[in-house]
RNA sequence: GGGCGUUUAGCUCAGCUUGGAAGAGCACCUGGUUUGCAACCAGGUGGCCGGGGGUUCAAAUCCCCCAACGUCCA
């Protein structure tokens, strides 16, 4: 079948026709003969808006989306598809996206490349699913979201093997069936416009559905992937069949609601409540009224209408489209001019995309996420700050907590959150706390990058914009606001200037995306086999016999590559492969057992990594092929073992401590110490630690079982759940778990204990910030844990041994001696002061007066310090003009000539020409104002002859 | 993971472009003046200018490395 050319029997007999759409020349199919648009472009206005597509739905709100979603999940129930639980929003078995886009974003990449069985085939979800793609559009487009769910039915077809389910013409019938025969939808409204599809390296045909309008499923039929020899080619990309051909719908559940509903907006459909509640809260209804005139009701529905075919983008000119939708209402009889059309649209824009936002942000913090300033919390902050921002704007005075409660209640009640309801309340007040910090600090910032513009100027410099929104996080509006407050009327943000950094970004991002390219010790055809690991088998084995299989030498690329630990000793100078091993490899965080190699000769395996399977031992040495035997050092096994048992007991223990929120973000098993970094919105009190510490060692004396069970990924994912993957995405079919009783199960490919009691004592030293949302936890378990207290004594002795006191008095005694030092380093400078004021008092022998001028040139005894105070005496008064040129012996010598500013000295002597001409006796040079001068050198024993030199430069005697 | 910014007195921040004696406001202390809601006036205390290197006669200031914090983006 030609890509994009589908035939379907049952558009035939259903009585279809295929045309060409006169605006987008797109082929579309549709049983209604005289249409010639395919229903989804700029002349296709949405017909449902007061009268729906879908009858019988009188619901809106929670209960419309439930009955919805039912319907559907119910429908495809009966057509034989088996209901599956939605994912969560946060993708955590993925590596590629931080969010669930789309419900075949489930089943990739494993269950898409054909590695793992689907869960059911054929199946049926909803899926909630968030992209932040449009964010700007949400509210503004009438028909935008950031949070959706995607409801879907997939099935996994293997054609090569005989077993196809169903195919593109049974798709499209279980499609049209539950449009026109369960939802009563008129078939003539029906298109189903051909849009081949491609991405992220599969393609295959595919339609829109689309009703009065709205485009409310998509029909995807995955057939095609990437292949650099493949016969099909499309944009320029070759592609080939696949073995698993896939059905991939999309139906969204949203607009299906407001098709049922045929309310303005898809807001007002789903979340009728929340728009309700911030209309009345930000007084929109009363601003509504005091517009003269105006068909506020007609206004809307007509701007709806009209909004689902002007595309919003970021970056878009928006006062352009602003009297192209004033022009548009006045054609159909809608008068209205755009500052009173700006006074509706903006408000109302805020109060529609508030509730979207607030969905997005309980769904991932219900999800166990903790806002960050990176990776997928940055996600969760930045929906924070956009809902903060736009209540402000809508001069809104209630915590962004109370909206989230309000939401929570209302449109998430009954839903089953990995967070408390109390959790997702308590970070949403964090993060309203950061949003007013940030706010706060921008008005400094505001102030300082302003400094140099006028009161009444009424524009300013691009990058400064720019720099204030990417370096602190204030977008143009905001800096005018501040500005506004601080003195700034006049100023305005340029037109064009958000679209011009929007397209900066998008360059900047452009040119960053370079690919780094891995360095891998094997050739890519190696065409090895997996090494048989067997240090999974018996944890307390520690030597055994092999069979070498390679030996190669590490090149110095190859080597800089390899990002050895810091518990590598020497440097590694061959790769060893050999068909079983004991040794494990550094992985999971875990760092490599190390120890030797023997065959005739002895040597050291200095570390051991893990390529596909295959362990690469590095050596110190040639080792010959044949039989060898191995032996790894049991002391430092032993204490991996015991640090990455005791960071499974240490994580589980803070779960239960802190919250369902605390996910493994990171960890690093070495023999010294371990880290565990963990998910958490506020930094750790020394009290948590010792709360999460105690724990951990109730579980260490309960001694108990630790389990390690092989299941595979289905099996495991429907039993644990995805808590599973703290670690990270799973890589293979199969997955190794580790389970301490309840306490903590997750998949890991570590070594650990049989049982938790093995491990002694563990203790958590300290918790540092690894970034914003996540702390990390510095761990030492068994003989570490004696280790660390015996070396903790060591330095309170020692340090109370130079004190001469016992250790409980230490921090008193450092206390009095700091202070004391602090006293006598001010009463040394009050002395020096002292000496000043008597050097330069009665004149001495030092000064000489001459036309007028006092001429004061000595040599100091002390720093500079003290001869710059020296100098300020001597030149204070004005009535008394001298000139001083001072010198010390100190740091290499230094010059400093001084003379008494608007007098008889300053106007006959310059400070600068006078060091320069001495300073070249002191080996050095200098420079200053004309009335103040201050050199050094290198040669301290020249520093009578230059002051001599000055003497003889002014010709005194 | 990448870019940018910040780090200076107890707190909030100037100073850095162009190197040359460490600044302001608030708080605190002393005195005066007032008992009036962020009182006023005069004086004072308080600084490893985030850490480490480098350039320079001289670094808060210029360069490099590190750290913490913030922010934008993947």
């Amino acid at each position: 079948m030609a890509f994009g050319d589908i035939e379907i029997p049952f558009f035939i007999e259903s009585g279809f026709v295929r045309k060409k759409c006169r605006v987008t020349k797109q082929w579309f199919w549709t049983r209604d003969g005289s249409r010639d648009t395919c229903g989804d472009t700029t002349e296709d206005e949405y017909t449902f808006i007061g009268s729906p597509l879908i009858p019988g739905f009188p619901e809106r709100g929670k209960a419309l989306m439930d009955k919805m979603r039912e319907t559907f999940l119910s429908f495809f129930e009966e057509q034989s598809h088996s209901r599956i639980a939605p994912y969560p929003v946060i993708a955590r078995w993925r590596d590629d996206i931080h969010l669930t886009i789309a419900s075949i974003a489930d089943f990739q990449p494993d269950v898409t490349g054909g590695v793992i069985p689907p869960p059911a085939n054929p199946l049926t979800i909803s899926q909630p699913c968030i992209r932040l793609t449009d964010v700007a559009a949400v509210g503004r487009s009438g028909r935008h979201l950031t949070t959706f769910e995607m409801m879907a039915h997939h099935c996994f077809n293997r054609p090569k093997d005989g077993q196809t389910i169903y195919w593109i013409d049974e798709c499209v019938r279980f499609c049209d069936e539950l449009f026109v025969n369960r939802l009563g939808i008129n078939p003539n409204e029906i298109t189903y416009v051909e849009n081949p599809w491609s991405g992220g390296g599969n393609a295959g045909p595919a339609v829109e559905v689309i009703v009065g309008g709205l485009e409310l499923a998509t029909l995807v039929f995955m057939n095609l992937e990437e292949d650099p020899d493949g016969e099909i080619e499309i944009k320029g990309e070759k592609y080939s069949e696949m073995d698993l051909q896939i059905i991939d719908t999309g139906y969204g559940l949203e607009r299906f609601c407001w098709a049922a509903a045929g309310t303005p907006t898809i807001y007002e459909a789903i979340f009728p409540e929340s728009v309700s509640l911030l209309r009345r809260l930000s007084g929109f209804d009363e601003r509504l009224e005091k517009i003269n005139e105006i068909d506020s009701e007609l206004v809307l529905s007509e701007l709806s209408m009209l909004a689902g075919i002007l595309n919003i983008d970021v970056g878009t000119d928006v006062s352009a489209l602003y009297e192209k939708l004033v022009e548009r209402l006045a054609e159909r009889g809608v008068s209205i001019s755009l500052s009173d059309l700006k006074s509706i649209t903006e408000p109302l824009s805020a109060i529609y995309a508030i509730p979207d936002h607030l969905h997005g942000l309980c769904n991932m913090l219900g999800d166990g996420l903790v806002p960050s300033n990176v990776k997928a919390g940055y996600l969760a902050r930045m929906l924070a700050r956009r809902t903060l921002k736009l209540r402000d704007e809508l001069g809104i005075d209630v915590p962004l907590s109370e909206l989230g409660k309000h939401h929570l209640e209302v449109n998430l009640k009954g839903r089953d959150f990995i967070q408390t309801r109390d959790g997702i309340i308590k970070i949403l007040d964090l993060e309203e706390q950061r949003y007013r910090e940030m706010l706060r600090a921008g008005e400094a910032a505001v102030r300082t990058a302003l400094k140099e513009t006028s009161l009444n100027a009424t524009e300013i410099d691009d990058d400064i914009f720019i720099q204030l929104a990417e370096s602190r996080g204030l977008q143009p509006d905001m800096v005018i606001e501040i500005a506004k407050n601080e003195g700034w009327n006049n100023l305005e943000v340029r037109v064009g200037l958000e679209a011009d950094m929007a397209a900066r970004h998008a360059k900047i991002t452009k040119e960053s995306a370079k690919k780094k390219n891995q360095n891998n010790l094997l050739e890519t055809n190696h065409g090895f086999k997996e090494t048989i690991k067997e240090f999974y088998l018996d944890t307390s084995k520690t030597e055994f016999d092999a069979q070498v299989i390679d030996c190669f030498e590490l090149t110095n690329e190859k080597l800089s590559n390899l990002n050895l630990s810091n518990e590598v000793e020497g440097k590694p100078s061959h790769g060893v492969i050999l068909d079983k091993t004991l040794f494990y490899p550094e992985g999971g965080g875990q760092l490599s057992d190390f120890g030797t190699l023997t065959n005739g000769k002895t040597v050291r395996v200095l570390d051991s990594r893990s390529e596909s399977g295959i362990i690469i031992h590095l050596t110190d040495g040639e080792i010959q092929n044949g039989k060898v035997s191995g032996k790894i050092n049991s002391i430092r096994r032993n204490q991996l073992m015991d640090h990455h048992t005791s960071v499974h007991i240490v994580g589980g223990s803070a779960r239960a401590i802190l919250g369902p929120h605390i996910w493994q973000a990171g960890s690093n098993k070495g023999e010294k110490y371990a880290r565990l970094d963990i998910t958490h919105f506020e930094r750790l009190t020394r009290n948590q630690l010792n709360q999460i510490e105690d724990h951990a060692n109730n579980v260490i004396e309960s001694d108990i079982a630790v389990q390690k069970l092989v299941l595979d990924r289905a099996e495991a994912d429907s039993e644990f759940g995805f808590n599973l993957y703290q670690g990270g995405p799973p890589k293979h079919q199969q997955v190794r778990i580790i389970k301490i009783g309840q306490h903590d199960i997750q998949a890991c490919g570590g070594t650990h204990h049989d049982s938790t009691g093995k491990i002694g004592e563990v203790r958590i030293i300290r918790s540092s910030a690894v970034q914003d949302g996540v702390e990390r936890l510095q761990i030492v378990a068994g003989e570490t844990a004696r280790e660390h207290a015996r070396t903790q004594e060591r330095l309170l002795s020692e340090a109370s041994e130079v004190l001469g006191v016992q250790a409980e008095e230490l921090p008193a005694t450092v206390q009095r001696f700091f202070e004391e030092w602090k006293s006598q380093k001010k009463e040394i400078e009050q002395l020096e002061s002292e000496i000043v004021r008597l050097r330069t008092s009665g004149g001495g022998s030092d000064s000489v007066v001459k036309d007028g001028i006092r001429y004061a040139i000595m040599e100091g005894s002390g720093d500079m310090r003290q001869l710059l105070s020296m100098v300020q005496e001597l030149t204070r008064d004005p009535q008394l003009p001298t000139v001083a040129i001072l010198g010390t012996k100190e740091g290499g010598g230094k010059l400093l000539v001084a003379i008494t500013e608007n007098s008889l000295a300053s106007e006959t002597h310059n400070a600068i020409e006078i060091l320069n001409s001495i300073s070249s006796h002191i080996s050095g040079g200098g420079g200053g104002k004309p009335t103040f001068a201050q050199g050094g050198g290198s040669n301290p024993d020249g520093l009578e002859n230059a002051l001599n030199a000055a003497r003889d430069l002014l010709k005194l005697e």
